[in-house]
DNA sequence: ACCATTTCTTAACAAATGTTATCGTCGTTC
DNA sequence: GAACGACGATAACATTTGTTAAGAAATGGT
């Protein structure tokens, strides 16, 4: 487990390790909510194996967020990190095998941590990552159709049009399944021509 | 300069000042751009006086992603911290006063304040604060009509909607000024009943 | 005060997107 | 293998949003 990135980053190893043995391993089937919206939350979500799907209520519809694969660590972040009710809930939908970081565990860790300049710095850049690609992803809606936005997917992340039931990607998008069916119909007829 | 800043963070004091030292004052005209889209960035602004706006080309119109007034800091992040051609311009779109920060003070500056613990909390507070930003004004994007987003501008941030011309905030919404135009028709329709 | 420019509104029409409903396929469960 | 539910395609129609163009209103510079 965290392979990857303890070969991104080596002079971190015996931390990155001490934070693995906190998690705890679960398996857990398609349909399962790991968080729910409101909630306030208090764990954080390694994929091992699996995809989850980060959504919200819309006035009784969802609407997805975000997509989760495997090697890939999720959370409310505000949520978990200030201890405010959750935006968002945190569904598997495939059957799935998830490592689990409690809070409280987190909190002696990060204690810890805090002490290790190299930690923090890693932090910021993390974080800092984050940042833009929410910012890409808020660009990307002021300026892209749904069409556009549903070309930059298959040609940027392939795998999750291929993994994702089409309505999901839909409500990703911010359109419904309907249109994007259509969309995807019209970008059919024109690769025949 | 940085007065809220150090009320908040008192403990920060000396060096949000040495930090002040740094900066060069500039007074700058309406419609004055202060990065280029697809420049390198160089400088980072903080805006003591007027406003400034955010914005990217796209298939050559103006799609504003961003507005920056008094107090605010702003830079072309991911320009500025990995030497990558901006995404967006910097333009003032009223006559400001800004103050200037070069790369290279800012990293000279980085370079000391990293070896300190709580300047790096900070600044992880900082970056995950802009993040929360952006992936808010995402959910927005794939939840709300435009209607409904330009009536929570009003209700978050009516100094914006007071200070900067229709068009750009259409953009900054996703939609034509044409059609602001009509749902704030729409809206005050709906006021009288 | 005057002119030029920008900004905003409105109208008419076109294109994009949503809504509702129906149908076919596929996988699951009993 | 029958029943069921989830998923995706499609059609008909409604609503929203964009496009273009014209004119009114506001603004800034001289």
């Amino acid at each position: 487990m965290f392979e990857q990135l303890i070969a991104r980053l080596p002079h971190l190893k015996e931390r990155i390790e001490k934070y693995t043995e906190l998690y705890q391993r679960m398996e857990v089937p398609a349909r399962t909510i790991l968080l729910h919206e409101g909630d306030i939350s208090r764990r954080s979500f390694y994929v091992e194996k699996g995809c989850l799907r980060v959504w919200f209520n819309n006035n009784g519809r969802d609407v997805t967020c975000q997509f989760m694969f495997e090697g890939q660590v999720v959370s409310s972040a505000d949520s978990f990190k200030r201890n405010i009710p959750s935006s968002f809930t945190i569904e598997a939908i495939e059957p799935s095998i998830i490592h689990v970081l409690y809070k409280k565990d987190y909190d002696t860790l990060m204690a810890d941590l805090n002490e290790d300049k190299a930690f923090l710095q890693e932090m910021v850049e993390i974080i800092f990552d984050r940042q833009i690609h929410y910012m890409r992803e808020f660009m990307s809606f002021i300026r892209d159709t749904p069409q556009q936005r549903y070309l930059n997917l298959l040609r940027d992340k392939p795998h999750v049009v291929q993994r994702i039931p089409q309505h999901y990607i839909a409500s990703y998008l911010g359109i419904t399944s309907v249109h994007l069916s259509r969309i995807r119909n019209k970008i059919a007829r024109e690769n025949i021509r």
